[in-house]
RNA sequence: GCGCGCGUGGCGGAAUUGGCAGACGCGCUGGAUUUAGGUUCCAGUGCCUUCGGGUGUGCGGGUUCGAGUCCCGCCGCGCGCACCA
């Protein structure tokens, strides 16, 4: 700071201006949102606000290395936006917590010895003193963190909530659809009055089967229940993993261990039984159109046709009789094409269906298996092939180059249609896990199949062939075997009759329609619908997460914990890690630390099911991260209650159905409620957004909320990515170290280093904290610059030397209504001329609705034009520098307080007024009118705003250049007064 | 392979319905202030130019009086899915 400007804006006078600020809206509770109902009912300051608006970030993971210049970007973001409505005289919830339970954190304690619980709360309390330095205004009473015993408690009873309750697909809702979560007690009532009967009593009363039985059909159908089922297990972690956290390359997300299919006792979430509304609601909410693709993609439903191809078992205790293989396809329509079958390793008939002794006559040799030690029998052939398919993972079979292997079964199925015999193969590109492991193949119309009976020799049949222009099928087509490939596309179906249908000449929609018709009346198959979507994996063999409100009893019969009995918290243990194995170790089990508690484990309780006190051993795996994070957003409503998650009254106004659908929703489509406004990155596009909403819905199915979608509106951020450096051998080397030399290359300490754009992180050496842009730049200036940068859902490059360009911004600003010398206000109440009130109204409207469209980079271009106009006048206009200093407020809050109090005015800027602008005001005295010919700028000229069309043409006719191109005569001109004439000539 | 998105100065990016391409910022150039420095100020800055002008939004075509914007075909980059029957 130069002596002759001792009130210049520095990052010094910034930081002092920010924190007397930060500390005064403390001190006011500037940023609490009062609510309608619950412990902190303040209707009548309800009453006086607008309308209410909540606008929430994914919360973050305090992780120890504290916050990188990245995780502010969205928070900002929210911020300006709240502030902006905030101004507006609206309610505005805006507040912000912590995912606290979770891997790192306990990865830690194993490593220090120090309670997980301790670091966690540590680095918490790092993470909001920086968020706090940003500046962000948020509600301060309602953050928590999912460790807090008071909320988790909550996610235990939400857990209790939905493992006591089943998805009865036929009970009609509210809104006429069909399908809700009720209290497994209803279940268990109409069970045992007979009223319901269902397949798992297998032809039984419920009054015949004991306290074992019953809980075993009712675990069929809770939505939440334990599976002994296929499941990632990851030696190398200790812990199962659910697929969503095992990579393509079958290796563990975190860590990259090898990851085993492993028969494992597990708690799962019935998430599939919401496939089909967590599909179809996505209509009703405003998303970015991507993340909807991707979760339609995840959910995965496809509609056609289970259909059931006879088989006659060739040994086994059933051999001899007469079974089905039911498949499931998309296309019935090829029915008529399929020449053999596929099974899935796993598949369950595969054992019955090798015949004993040797091949069928006449089995060609390249069906009995790639094992020729095993090629002998069938037996020995198929087992061989099974064997050599368990060792590996679903994921593994997929990495593998996709050329197709397989073993004729020694079977044969008869096609329904056809009546033909087929034979049944054995591959691993059929999974047991999708439809029902077994396909119909039909080569002609699918790749896989036709890339499968190339390899074995099998028959191809053309049933739908390319349509001509007449709609018929094409008369000379050559057919798939010349063309070298399956035909999937649209087409005529041809081939496709026997003597009771025909399909031939019919669309393929209208043959599907047609046949699925057919099978349905033959009782050989039916119209069906399929999910990709399987069941949540929902337990872990973790310390660090929320212990399982359960507890088994002697019989080994689950009891879910009394809500008086919540919360059941974690117990301190001698050792925070799971016991973790050879990574390759994959008979290995999985034994997780409160295993290791026996006093806590081994309890007598009375559960007040009329039992008394009885023994129990309690559950000792723990919830995924998920867990805390799949309906946080819903406590921050009403985080004191005690009584309930949300008192509804403050459920209803904060996140209720509101009357109109969302913007670009389908006609007829009602509002679901939910956040108005989420931020977040796009890698929770699937996954958190998913299970949140399927929390979202059995909590609505259930009565405890009204709102049926948990985020109304989703806005992905794009990330902020920082220049990575490395040196001759490729490895990363510490950003801070390099520098720019003047012919643009980069060195450290003088050698030359490569620069790249990466995630910001450790691993990239590339941490730029927001805590050295404060002290070079203060906060507001970090601020300006992030919402400047660009649209913010894109990613874009950090670079710091470009952020003195936001300092000069404000420091303008500040020169503005601030001299620099003595520190007097410099404004002036003259009336400002014609020309700056058009642009001050026209910035205001400008502005306003960029700040709408949280187009930040856009409002922050336009409040800079505005300045700079002011900047050179010698006597800044008090009204134009005070709508200037408002409407700056949102994304610059410090210094626009400061300049506010210091213009004279008292109370603070939060709660508004937000300038109005008024068109009316915005009038030009002149615009340039554009002169073209053949559409190519050549002439400019000066007119009045309202010149009419004719006197404009008139006056555009005259003019030299004009007439100097049309001495050859005029074809047409085109006015669009009063900006631009078109002028072309002959 | 399939699906989606994006290609604009040296860089980040503007351009609302087809109507002055490059707003705003960085960088760069020149100047001012300063003992000096720059986190100061002012001016200039797409490219080419014989200073008349020409040319320009990945490439090629089309529609239009007029295209960054709309249509078709390529090329490149990014993201998602990936034997899902």
């Amino acid at each position: 700071m130069s002596d002759d400007t001792p009130h210049r804006y520095t990052a010094q006078l910034a930081q002092q201006i920010e924190v007397a600020w930060q500390d005064r809206w403390e001190e006011s509770g500037a940023f609490r949102a009062p609510n309608p109902a619950g412990p902190w009912a303040e209707p009548a300051q309800v009453q006086a606000l607008g309308p209410k608006l909540l606008v929430l970030d994914m919360f973050p993971y305090p992780s120890g290395a504290g916050l990188h210049i990245g995780h502010p970007l969205g928070y900002i973001a929210t911020d300006v936006y709240s502030r902006f409505h905030r101004m507006q005289g609206r309610n505005v919830l805006h507040t912000l917590g912590y995912d606290a339970f979770g891997l790192p954190a306990e990865q830690y304690a194993v490593q220090t010895g120090q309670h997980p619980r301790k670091t966690t709360e540590d680095n918490i309390a790092i993470m909001a003193r920086q968020l706090r330095r940003l500046g962000l205004g948020f509600d301060e009473r309602r953050s928590y963190a999912t460790i807090d015993e008071d909320y988790y408690r909550w996610t235990q009873w939400i857990f209790t909530q939905i493992r006591e309750s089943w998805y009865d697909p036929a009970f009609v809702r509210a809104d006429g659809g069909l399908g809700a979560a009720r209290p497994i007690a209803e279940l268990e009532a109409a069970l045992a009055d007979g009223t319901r009967a269902v397949p798992e009593l297998a032809g039984h009363a419920w009054s015949e089967l004991d306290r074992v039985g019953r809980a075993k059909v009712l675990d069929a159908y809770r939505l939440a229940y334990t599976s002994e089922a296929p499941v990632n297990w990851c030696p190398g972690l200790g812990t199962v993993l659910s697929n969503e956290e095992v990579t393509n390359e079958g290796r563990s997300e975190r860590g990259n261990f090898p990851v085993f299919r492993r028969n494992l006792r597990q708690w799962m979430m019935r998430i599939t039984a919401y496939a089909d509304r967590l599909a179809d609601d996505l209509d009703r909410v405003e998303w970015p159109e991507k993340v909807k693709i991707m979760q339609r993609n995840w959910i995965g439903r496809s509609t056609g046709a289970s259909v059931r191809f006879p088989v006659t078992l060739a040994s086994g205790s059933r051999a001899g009789a007469e079974e089905v293989i039911e498949v499931f396809t998309t296309r019935p329509d090829t029915l008529f094409g399929a020449t053999f079958m596929v099974v899935a390793p796993e598949h369950p008939l595969v054992a019955e269906l090798i015949p004993a002794g040797g091949w069928p006559e006449g089995t060609p040799e390249e069906w009995k298996g790639a094992d020729a030690a095993a090629s002998g029998t069938p037996e020995a052939a198929v087992t061989a092939y099974r064997r050599a398919a368990s060792r590996k993972s679903d994921v593994e079979r997929q990495m593998e180059e996709k050329d197709k292997t397989g073993v004729f079964t020694g079977s044969f199925a008869t096609n329904p249609l056809t009546g033909a015999q087929i034979p049944v193969f054995v591959a691993d590109y059929v999974l047991m896990g999708y439809g029902t492991g077994a396909i119909m193949a039909v080569p002609s119309g699918d790749e896989r199949d036709y890339a499968y009976a190339v390899k074995f020799g099998l028959p191809v049949i053309d049933v739908v062939s390319p349509a001509g222009p007449d709609g018929a099928a094409v008369q000379d087509w050559p057919g798939t075997v010349a063309a070298g490939a399956a035909f999937t596309g649209d087409g005529v179906a041809i081939n496709s009759a026997n003597a009771d249908i025909s399909l031939d000449g019919l669309r393929v929609a209208d043959a599907k329609e047609r046949v699925t018709a057919y099978l349905q009346e033959r009782g050989i198959g039916a119209g069906t619908v399929t999910y990709r979507l399987r069941d949540w994996l929902f337990s872990r063999q973790r310390y660090w997460g929320e212990p399982f409100p359960i507890v088994f009893d002697t019989d080994g019969i689950a009891h879910s914990l009394p809500d008086s009995m919540l919360p059941l918290t974690l117990p301190d243990v001698p050792d925070y890690s799971p016991k973790t194995y050879d990574p390759e170790d994959a008979g290995s089990e999985p034994e997780p630390p409160l295993s290791r508690v026996p006093e806590w484990v081994n309890v007598e309780l009375d559960l007040g099911d009329g039992r008394g006190m009885q023994a129990y051993r309690r559950e000792t795996n723990t919830m995924p991260n998920w867990a805390g994070s799949c309906w946080y957003y819903l406590r921050y409503l009403d985080p004191a209650n005690s009584d309930a998650i949300v008192d509804p009254v403050n459920e209803r106004y904060w996140v209720g159905p509101q009357p109109n659908p969302v913007a670009g929703a389908p006609a007829g489509t009602r509002d679901p409620g939910g956040v108005d406004l989420y931020v977040g990155g796009v890698e929770h596009a699937v996954l958190h957004l998913l299970y949140a909403r399927f929390w979202h819905k059995v909590l609505f199915d259930l009565g405890h909320v009204s709102s049926e979608e948990p985020f109304r509106t989703y806005f992905a951020q794009g990330y902020i990515q920082a220049p990575a450096y490395t040196d001759s051998r490729g490895q990363y080397v510490e950003a801070k170290e390099v520098v720019e030399e003047a012919d643009g290359s980069f060195t450290r300490h003088g050698q030359p280093v490569s620069r790249e754009f990466g995630k910001i992180g450790k691993s990239l050496k590339n941490m730029v904290s927001p805590d050295d842009m404060y002290a070079a730049y203060g906060a507001d200036t970090l601020r300006v610059y992030e919402m400047g940068m660009g649209p913010l859902e894109q990613s874009k490059p950090w670079e710091t030397r470009a952020v003195v360009g936001s300092l000069r911004f404000l420091q303008r600003l500040w020169r503005n209504v601030i001299d620099e010398s003595t520190g007097q206000v410099r404004v002036v109440d003259e009336v400002p001329d014609q020309a700056l009130t058009t642009m001050l109204h026209r910035t205001i409207l400008g502005v306003r609705e960029d700040y709408e469209a949280m187009r930040f980079n856009t409002a922050i271009a336009k409040l800079i034009e505005l300045n700079n106009a002011v900047t050179k006048l010698s006597a800044p206009p008090r009204a134009v520098m005070q709508a200037l200093v408002l409407m700056t407020a949102p994304i610059a809050p410090h210094i626009a307080e400061e300049l506010w109090a210091r213009l004279g005015h008292s109370g603070g800027l939060s709660t508004g007024p937000f300038p109005v602008g008024d068109p009316a005001l915005v009038v030009e005295e002149s615009v340039t009118c554009v002169i073209q010919i053949k559409g190519k700028v050549r002439d400019r000229v000066e007119v009045s705003p309202d010149i009419s069309e004719d006197s404009l043409r008139e006056l555009v006719l005259a003019r030299e250049k004009v007439r100097a191109a049309t001495a050859d005569g005029i074809r047409t001109v085109i006015v669009r007064a009063p900006r631009l004439v078109n002028v072309v000539p002959a």
